[in-house]
DNA sequence: TCGTGACGCGAGCGATCACTCGCGTTCAAG
DNA sequence: CTTGAACGCGAGTGATCGCTCGCGTCACGA
């Protein structure tokens, strides 16, 4: 950000510059995001958008990181709930949250996930990936079955990486042949017999 | 594209036109890909580009395709060779094989995989995927352990999908948790045990 | 050898882009 | 009320973009 907005009518103005930004992005695809378009869109001059924000990207990366930012909140904050519990239902529980997350707006997850260049989301997806793996890590190194072959750092890696990619193409593919009971079912799966082998 | 080349120059000119697409994206990213830098590239002038490609996506298509092709060729090649096997050795040879094709030209995948908008990817991967998913299928139809739990689609839908991540983010990310052994290590493991669970 | 179509060229067109700057307006502190 | 800073504006700048077009060159069948 380029200085800090101090009123109240400037504030509103970032806001409305940034929610403009994800409808350019939804409605218009990621080629078209010019800085134009998201003035005309937010209603506003193109000169007040760099007022606040450095250059184009770092619009984008507003909008992106609310985005990221939401779908690692909801997932975290399951995660955390039923750090405690173990068995099955936990890893269901949380797969679920992942799914729900992502199913929230589909919409925008297709831009993002799937029109963006990836580099731009990087480091927040690799920052929702370490977060959640860290809480796996810390979950594994403690759940009963202990003495585990691979280390639970290695085995938080693996699972979230696999069950990550599942949530999101099934969401985004949306295959006639999965349902989101037997997604979770494979999900549960996947990792209880990874866990146990 | 927008007609054949006929002669022996003109086939060539296509070459150069290609393999200067590639390295304008290697060398200067997804943003540098203009037709006038890959014309300028490949000693072409920015006219003769479009005698035979109809806009400059469909260069970028051609370099795309080219490397998912390259890619599909080894996999479904390895796993074509071990249809017949059973047991671990089999997924690790074809983890082994995936991760080695993504493992020859790392510059290239980074570039594909993670600094592409997606959906230019997407048909290209999607067909990689299909392919080796329904050799996944007829193996896990034929395996003896049968009566499996997950129909052989669903089944193969989660295993390729899994693997795929894994692999693609083992090369990309170098987490120096994991050694290269232990990457197979954990999806022979992965595998085996939700096929089992 | 000649004629014809395939070929290759590169200046340049119109459009769009990210971004700036000078000016008028609004806010809030004193 | 005064005043200076924060704010918002939008025409405009220079650059770059994808792409075209008219012209000269070359390969090849007859």
């Amino acid at each position: 950000m380029r200085k800090a907005p101090q009123q109240a009518r400037s504030r509103e103005m970032v806001e409305r510059i940034v929610t403009a930004g994800r409808e350019v992005l939804v409605q218009h695809g990621y080629d078209a995001f010019s800085t134009n378009r998201v003035a005309t869109a937010a209603g506003v001059s193109p000169g007040s958008l760099y007022q606040y924000f450095p250059d184009k990207a770092a619009i984008l990366d507003v909008v992106i990181d609310r985005y990221w930012a939401e779908v690692a909140e909801q997932v975290a904050a399951s995660l955390g709930d039923r750090i405690g519990e173990f068995g099955p239902g936990m890893v269901r529980a949380t797969a679920d949250a992942l799914v729900s997350a992502l199913e929230a707006d589909p919409v925008v997850l297709r831009v993002v996930a799937e029109e963006l260049p990836i580099g731009r989301n990087r480091d927040r997806r690799a920052a929702l990936e370490r977060r959640v793996r860290e809480l796996v890590t810390t979950y594994l190194a403690a759940r009963p079955g202990s003495s585990q072959r691979p280390s639970p750092a290695v085995a938080a890696w693996v699972v979230v990486l696999a069950i990550e990619n599942l949530a999101l193409r099934w969401v985004l593919d949306q295959p006639e042949a999965v349902s989101r009971d037997a997604l979770l079912d494979e999900m549960v799966a996947l990792v209880g017999g990874y866990l146990s082998a």
